[in-house]
Formats: C-alpha cells, sequence, structure tokens
DNA sequence: GCCAACGTTGGC
DNA sequence: GCCAACGTTGGC
C-alpha cells in the first residue's frame, strides 16, 4: 500500500466535486513522470487531494478504487487513468506555506517540482500532513 | 499579471 | 540526436 498526492485546480474539480460524484476517474494527467507515478498506484492506496491555485493547500483525502486502466482517450494507450472515491476532508487544509515552512518537507517534489501532478507521498510526510491537518504542529 | 521552472516541439 | 524557441503551469 502506497501514498499518493494529486494536484488539481479546484475551479476545475475540487474535492465537494468529487463527494457529489461519489467517485470519478483521474485523467488528463499527461506529464510523463507523473504518469510513472499514476501507473505505480494500486488499488486501496490513499492519496491526498492537493488544490493548486488559489487555494494551495492538502484539502482531502481519496482511496484508489481500482488499479489504472489504460486511458480510452489516448490513441497510443500509453496512459493510463485510475479511479478513485472521497474519504473524508481534512479538518484543516494544510497549506504549501506550512508544508514549505517545515524542513521535513523540503526535499518532497510538492516543494521542489512545483509542476509535478502526481507524486509519492512517504509514509513520515503522510502522517506529518495528518498531524498538521488536526491542528498540532 | 508577472515570472521562473520545466516540458515539448521543431529545425538542423 | 541536440538544442533553441516556445508554451504551459503554478506560485507569488
Amino acid at each position: 500500500m502506497a501514498n499518493w498526492l494529486f494536484k488539481e485546480e479546484p475551479e476545475t474539480y475540487s474535492f465537494a466535486d468529487l463527494e457529489r460524484d461519489g467517485s470519478t476517474t483521474w485523467s488528463g494527467v499527461a506529464n510523463a513522470l507523473a504518469q510513472k507515478h499514476l501507473r505505480a498506484a494500486k488499488k486501496g492506496d490513499r492519496v491526498f487531494l492537493y488544490a493548486t491555485g488559489k487555494e494551495k493547500a492538502v484539502v482531502g483525502v481519496m482511496e484508489v478504487l481500482a488499479d489504472p486502466t489504460p486511458d480510452p482517450t489516448d490513441e497510443a494507450g500509453k496512459r493510463v487513468v485510475v479511479a478513485v472515491k472521497p474519504v473524508r476532508r481534512l479538518a484543516a487544509p494544510v497549506t504549501l506555506a506550512a508544508i514549505k515552512a517545515d524542513k521535513a518537507f523540503a526535499s518532497w517534489e510538492l516543494v521542489k517540482q512545483a509542476r509535478l501532478s502526481v507524486m509519492p507521498v512517504p509514509d513520515d510526510l503522510w502522517a506529518r500532513i495528518e498531524k498538521m491537518a488536526k491542528g498540532a504542529t
């Protein structure tokens, strides 16, 4: 079981949209490295949803519903998509500013590679964000 | 709205 | 196959 972080512009698809839909297919990931990460996702993996743009914060937790499947819109047949469902919103969103302020995250892709849209979350960082979401430091 | 980072494209 | 030009993304 692994942990991931997916980025999305909340104007495009927010956690509220996901809650309304019950589940969704995470598609439109074009970047090669992001695709590599996405292919490594497995059913049951946990996923943080990070809102870009105005929010810039980890806002909720999702769960991978099934192993990746080929993207039907990709003629080359190389891309995959992943079905996810909402698990819960974070009590308090963990902002990028808070993450950047914590040295523990210094080498994480979210901080180092702003444009990567799918990335792994090491267990310790996952736990740390969960803790921050409860208001602890 | 601007700019830096970085991925992609196209000419050679 | 290299690299410059260009486009896009996302933080500020």
